[in-house]
RNA sequence: GUGGGUGUAGCUCAGUGGUAGAGCCCUGCUUUGUGGCAGCAGUUGUCGUGGGUUCGAGUCCCAUCAUCCACCCCA
């Protein structure tokens, strides 16, 4: 390969057709269940005032201090590439009046696309990484809670067939609770403090709460006997959360209560749930959500009680690979016109076929000078793994006729009419 | 930002200081209107890049870049 081929940037990936036809049938599946649950799509801008993140997601979060693509507009201006969805999604809520209009109205949107952020790149992780988002409006009762976590469980369960997905969940309670269990936290963990790194001392100074989903063996231990946030929260909170767990296991969705569900965005409070896969390696989170009710005030100054979920693309791509409902299906009728005369009649016949089967996917293969009828059904045999060639040259127009070549089968080549083909082509088109 | 692994043919990889290799894939032929199986023939390389040690470096050393995994962070 030559130095001079310049390469696509580190962490930012080409999608190659057969993972786009996975992803095309995905996209169907959340359509069809958008629809189900009476949600609208959304289509937002991949650019937003970089002040939109500031606001949101929180100025000492490191995704604002050092992951946003930010530059400033020809106008001076400072715009950054979306490093998530929901910010964007209460923008457009809000300027457009969808969700606020002398009183809080009940709106349910989601959206998808791509966002970044600048950060190294491992398994799941990476620069472009693609989300569908899904944000309710104006709901604050704990049956929204539970219908976005059902709804979860109806995509990656039902429709996804990912049995070993497991639903995590956890309360943080409101911003006073979070005040109060930090001082828990930090109070508890002095006699600890020379079992903690420089970055983890750095945490506790930060945001104390984050330490809990620490991966350090270490700290896990140390934490175990830390007092649950539960007892230190408000009734209000608890009470709540507990409902919402009765609930669920009214619904048989199984689920793990679990402390160190914390969330790194800032505008989270009470609910809070991730979807996680073991099969993921180290990022293994598909789907993160949760409650955000103080956060449409912190953008627009209307109080609107929200909540909502995303999910990562290329995880559960990693994930549905080899879902056979899913997956690229490959053309199954290798048209090869070997006609030297009449080009034009081989050609309307292979649109009519088109024209009847709309379900089938057939291939044009023209033998010419370049190629011959070898070339054609290796190709259609090894490359395409067709079942079907239909081959037309000079006699088959003559004679009306087609010849049928069934790939993978001993039997032989059958010259067969225009009723003989289409009693096959309807048997592949329903099938 | 930090740490570790890996960079040799289109792909997967072997090659522990002495001529650059294998399997798969690809192309053609055996069959100019018949694929798969088989047989034959063929194409493909700045050994990631730059420097150093050496009579001699794909191999040892240094630097650098890329990539993967992990930390951090997060979908």
């Amino acid at each position: 390969m030559s130095d001079k081929l310049i390469k696509s940037i580190k962490g930012i990936n080409d999608i190659l057709p057969e993972d786009v036809e996975i992803l095309q049938n995905l996209e169907k599946v959340i359509y069809n269940i958008a629809n189900q649950y009476c949600i609208s799509e959304i289509r937002l801008p991949l650019l937003e005032k970089t002040e939109l993140f500031k606001r949101s997601i929180g100025i000492g979060s490191e995704i604002v201090e050092k992951e946003m693509y930010t530059f400033e507009d020809n106008n001076g201006e400072l715009i950054s590439l979306r490093p998530e969805g929901t910010a964007s999604c209460v923008r457009c809520a809000l300027e457009n009046n969808l969700i606020y209009d002398r009183g809080i109205k009940k709106k349910k949107y989601w959206y998808h696309g791509p966002m970044f952020r600048y950060e190294n790149p491992q398994r799941g992780r990476f620069r472009q990484f693609y989300q569908f988002g899904f944000e309710y409006f104006g709901f604050s009762n704990i049956d929204n809670d539970v219908e976005l976590i059902s709804l979860c469980k109806r995509l990656f369960i039902s429709k996804l067939d990912l049995t070993n997905i497991k639903l995590h969940i956890n309360s943080i309670g409101n911003k006073e609770d979070r005040v109060k269990y930090a001082e828990t936290i930090s109070t508890f963990l002095k006699k600890y403090k020379n079992d903690l790194n420089q970055i983890q001392k750095n945490t506790l100074v930060r945001n104390p709460m984050r330490l809990l989903d620490s991966k350090d063996k270490k700290i896990q231990n140390i934490l175990t006997d830390l007092p649950k946030f539960i007892n230190v929260m408000s009734d209000h909170s608890r009470v709540r959360f507990e409902s919402i767990l009765e609930k669920l296991d009214e619904l048989k969705i199984k689920y793990y209560v679990d402390n160190s569900i914390v969330r790194g965005l800032d505008y989270y409070n009470d609910t809070v749930f991730e979807w996680k896969h073991s099969s993921l390696g180290s990022q293994d989170a598909v789907c993160a959500g949760g409650r955000y009710d103080e956060l449409v005030k912190e953008i627009g100054g209307v109080s609107v009680p929200a909540m909502g979920f995303a999910f990562g693309v290329e995880r559960l791509l990693d994930l549905i690979r080899d879902n056979k409902k899913l997956s690229y299906t490959r053309p199954r009728i290798l048209l090869i016109n070997i006609s030297k005369e009449n080009s034009y009649k081989y050609f309307l016949k292979f649109e009519e076929l088109r024209d009847k089967y709309h379900a089938i996917k057939f291939y044009n293969y023209n033998v010419d000078e370049n190629s011959s009828l070898r070339a054609a059904l290796q190709f259609g045999s090894k490359n395409l793994n067709c079942k079907y060639a239909v081959i037309i040259g000079d006699s088959e127009l003559s004679d009306n006729l087609y010849t049928l070549k069934e790939f993978h089968a001993k039997n032989e080549d059958k010259k067969i009419s225009q009723n003989e083909l289409d009693k096959i082509l309807k048997d592949i088109n329903n099938g």
